[in-house]
DNA sequence: AGCTAGTGAATGAACGTTCAATCAATTTTA
DNA sequence: TAAAATTGATTGAACGTTCATTCACTAGCT
């Protein structure tokens, strides 16, 4: 846990957690507020609504993903290793932190997002169309566009993620055969 | 279209296609009666609660989606050309009724979804369990269990559909190389 | 003192739900 | 058969609650 930085980040981290439980329209801003340790009319002067606060809060997490995948990469490995260590990143990331995958979730097949949100400047898509072009270029990867590669990888991981959030007793019998799933998401991306 | 088969129907279908633009708490209980042509404590006689509504919604679509794809699947053919149709009537059922694809996505990811519910009688996910059961016992796929094979298959679809949902413009470009998404779904889940 | 940030009670709109009244259809009675 | 009674679905105005947002006021800092 980094320390809290500025009251902004608070509300944030609050706005998460009950968003994660209750769902967007189960978070009023007052809850948001008084689980921030601040009053409900705070909260405006840091955004100027409760939809304004969701989408700076969709952006936040966003670069927070990009920050923990993008540090962890190591370019100079060659990208077989990349993949899979990528994998393992994100996986782990969405595992440790359920309000993120939560409320990405929720929010992307919400009516907050809207094909402009998606195509205006998204640092983490730009980054995820980087890897996976590299991965082309060095032919580890078949000659497809990043886009189609994204989908597939990041499609996998969050059902992934998404079976083990709503079946945490079932798996201890497949829990084994989990570790295969990266193995067949490259199975089926890989050149040749 | 089928015609319409009773009231209840009709609320269904009214709520589906407010929820796809507007979202659950977007759409207020006095508008899908409107609607559908009814008056809003008319909705009452049918459900005990909007919530309630929502949960049956859940289970009138996934009846719906297994309805449509278990019909098209013939077991006769090779495992290989039944995988192929599946992802074919999945993916093109998702993409003409956006509405079903819109409602299954929100009502997964909002807290109306539970362990409990998911674990509940599925129809829906035993005949998936079954469908990946045979393409492991006929030596086709890995021998992985249905639920990790399922995974990685759906997850795919719903990425696709989702891309194709938010891009619909910049998919010129990388249209042909959609039908090789399936293909990578294959080889990754493919024996040998 | 002046300024900024924070407070939390107050406001008003929106919403889920209720319910007394209405209506159409069916059954009973004469 | 015709009138009367019964039934149950339907209506929509009204209720109570919740919630986003505002704003007059306060606290704390320089």
């Amino acid at each position: 846990m980094e320390p809290i930085q500025d009251k902004k980040t608070l509300l944030f981290e609050s706005a998460l957690e009950l968003i994660r439980v209750h769902g967007f329209h189960g978070t009023p801003v007052s809850r948001v507020a008084r689980e921030a340790g601040v009053a409900a009319g705070t909260v405006y002067t840091y955004f100027n609504s409760k939809d304004e606060m969701i989408l700076e809060l969709y952006k936040y997490v966003k670069l927070k993903v990009l920050a923990e995948v993008s540090t962890k990469d190591n370019p100079e490995l060659p990208f077989q290793q990349r993949f899979f260590a990528f994998w393992d990143h994100l996986t782990s990331l969405y595992l440790s932190k359920p309000a993120f995958q939560s409320f990405m979730e929720q929010f992307v097949s919400s009516p907050y997002n809207t094909p402009e949100l998606q195509q205006s400047t998204d640092l983490w898509g730009a980054w995820l169309g980087k890897f996976f072009e590299q991965g082309v270029a060095v032919g580890a990867l078949k000659p497809l566009s990043p886009q189609i590669l994204a989908i597939m990888v990041i499609g996998s991981v969050i059902s992934l993620v998404r079976y083990l959030t709503y079946f945490k007793s079932k798996t201890q019998s497949v829990k084994g055969e989990l570790t295969q799933i990266p193995q067949m998401v490259w199975d089926g991306i890989k050149n040749h």
